[in-house]
DNA sequence: CTTTTTTAGGAAACCGCTTCCCTATTCATA
DNA sequence: TATGAATAGGGAAGCGGTTTCCTAAAAAAG
């Protein structure tokens, strides 16, 4: 690969007149503009990135670190849906995305800390888990700009999320209206902040109409449908087993649905289900499945919109909020009579 | 951030020094060695890359370029399962993964032109396309290297792919071995060459037990569930439709038992269906799935090393080739007599 | 006690590009 | 026509590291 001095020699100009080709800037003839773009087209020159960043301090790349393994990335359609969104503002912006994710849960932290404080990236999306406080401690005086998809862990770092707390106040007033007493819940650990604003407005709802949340029908699972479906057999053995269930996640309310159909149990004849999420799998269902939708792909748009207003302040900064909806499908219906 | 001038004022040392200490390179004593470390720990200094890189010449980026937009990427689960296995190899080279999509398949295509003949990333796996050929002579002298995943469009270029046709003679095989003689297929355009050779091995297949295949039975879709949909009406409305139908992957194959769910037609009773890949979507359906398992991760993981094998001759290439094998479950039986 | 080899450390060139600043020429204005 | 401003272009100093080469001191060999 040829460098800038060879192309400069071969169309008789300096560096300095080659340089303002590239970045298109004036104070160049058009003769002698031609002149140089015609050796790099002949020569196929593309200049190195590295050189060019070293003094022009941006690398056009953007870090979407994510502080645990690749499995669990991939294992999680919101979250792809939500890359997509990054991916595809990147995209308009010109941008690529780097994606660094690691084997632990630690490393993986580590390897964000070493990419933020590193050049190499403009500025990144790190997704929020659990130790995200300590992990913005680590950071150091200049860390390249970053936003947090979900909760942020201090003040001063921007974060974009979803409706979290009204999503779930709405499908619990939802199972409500439709007559549902006894709900159970199916909560989750690690406990992302997204989770807390969750429980906090189911427990909202249910307290507006009077009636407060039996804590037996609330049970852990970890966001996988192994776990929902584990989740399910719990509280579906439950001595007063509740007529709906509320999955925190898609996946896991697939893994309820299943527990319900291995038990021999109608949904949603004989049982309610509703998750959180709307991923693509919950309308290939039978039955579909009622859900509070999370737009996913917004989400990282705005994600990385926001990131782009943080590395150009002439931009501005989009609502973090992203609101929610309840999308009405199959697996609820008012409880039987009896 | 300071930089390795300042550090090395700091210790008292010379910039030469540090450097030494960073990459752990004799010819330091101990104790100035532990003076640098500290002073680095001290300050948090981590070394630019950029300019590591322009004199060290590696990036450790992987770049992983897909001709398309990443909306058809994430819509393909198969492909988010190679992903994962490219990001865990990637992972255990201390390699990070740069993701390189377009809005529109050219776009894309010219995008990933700019970044192999760049130096940004120290080499690529490459998604095969159908315009690969084109791509591969717009390279240039000396593009970093590269990896197609899928069949590799010329000679000289390594490439990793699943045994297509072996996987779909299997699959057809077994259609006739339970006594299906109708056969549908649901092929695609575009075309990448791993159709072709799926179409290669399930026409040997019918020919070894002396049939041929039924072209008006052959319908297009491409590769989305909403075109295998549309496929499966099409050949449930043919005059003397198949028992069963052979989709060439999984996603097209739920199209398929949408359509005959649709017309009233039960899977497996009244028709059989097959796809190819085995995404995780197909155990979550009832009937499961019974496809031709197409490993993703591990085809992930054999290109990636296939490609550090490139960049490191010391170590050794894999074999280019991954087995399939077919997994029986729920969505094939016999047809009914009559 | 020399001489040779090894170790420790630094000066300076270099990687490839951008940018600041300077000079010479051309153009517009008074 | 003289003067100032705009244009065209180039020299050289960075950007932040690594690497080559050199020197001085210490260790090993004779």
């Amino acid at each position: 690969m040829p460098t800038i001095d060879e192309i400069a020699k071969l169309a008789r100009v300096s560096p300095t007149t080659v340089s303002k080709v590239l970045n298109n800037r004036p104070y160049v003839s058009q003769a002698t503009r031609r002149r140089v773009e015609h050796v790099i087209a002949e020569t196929g020159f593309v200049p190195s990135q590295w050189a060019r960043l070293l003094s022009q301090r941006r690398s056009y790349i953007l870090g979407l670190l994510i502080p645990y393994t690749s499995d669990q990335l991939f294992a999680d359609p919101h979250l792809l849906e939500v890359m997509r969104g990054i991916e595809s503002a990147a995209n308009r912006y010109e941008y690529n995305l780097l994606l660094s994710t690691g084997r632990a849960p630690v490393e993986a932290a580590s390897a964000c800390t070493r990419l933020l404080r590193s050049d190499v990236i403009d500025g990144a999306v790190v997704v929020e888990t659990q130790d995200l406080r300590a992990f913005a401690e680590t950071l150091g005086s200049r860390p390249a700009p970053w936003v947090v998809l979900g909760y942020a862990p201090a003040g001063g770092v921007p974060a974009v999320h979803a409706d979290d707390y009204g999503g779930a106040r709405d499908a619990m007033h939802y199972l409500i209206s439709q007559g549902h007493r006894r709900i159970g819940v199916v909560s989750s650990t690690p406990r992302p902040f997204a989770i807390d604003e969750r429980m906090r407005g189911l427990q909202d709802a249910i307290q507006t109409v009077g009636l407060t949340l039996d804590s037996s029908l609330v049970v852990l699972g970890d966001f996988s449908t192994a776990s929902g479906e584990q989740a399910g057999h719990t509280l579906l053995t439950h001595p007063n087993p509740p007529t709906a269930i509320f999955a925190l996640n898609d996946r896991m309310a697939i893994g309820v649905v299943r527990a319900a159909t291995a038990r021999g149990l109608r949904v949603p004849e004989q049982l309610s289900v509703i998750g959180f999420d709307d991923i693509a799998l919950a309308t290939l269902l039978t039955p579909q499945l009622t859900t509070v939708r999370q737009p996913g792909y917004i989400l990282g748009e705005t994600t990385a919109e926001t990131l782009f207003a943080l590395l150009d302040p002439q931009r501005t900064i989009p609502s973090p909020i992203i609101p929610t909806s309840l999308i009405v499908r199959g697996s609820v219906q008012p409880p039987e009579r009896g």
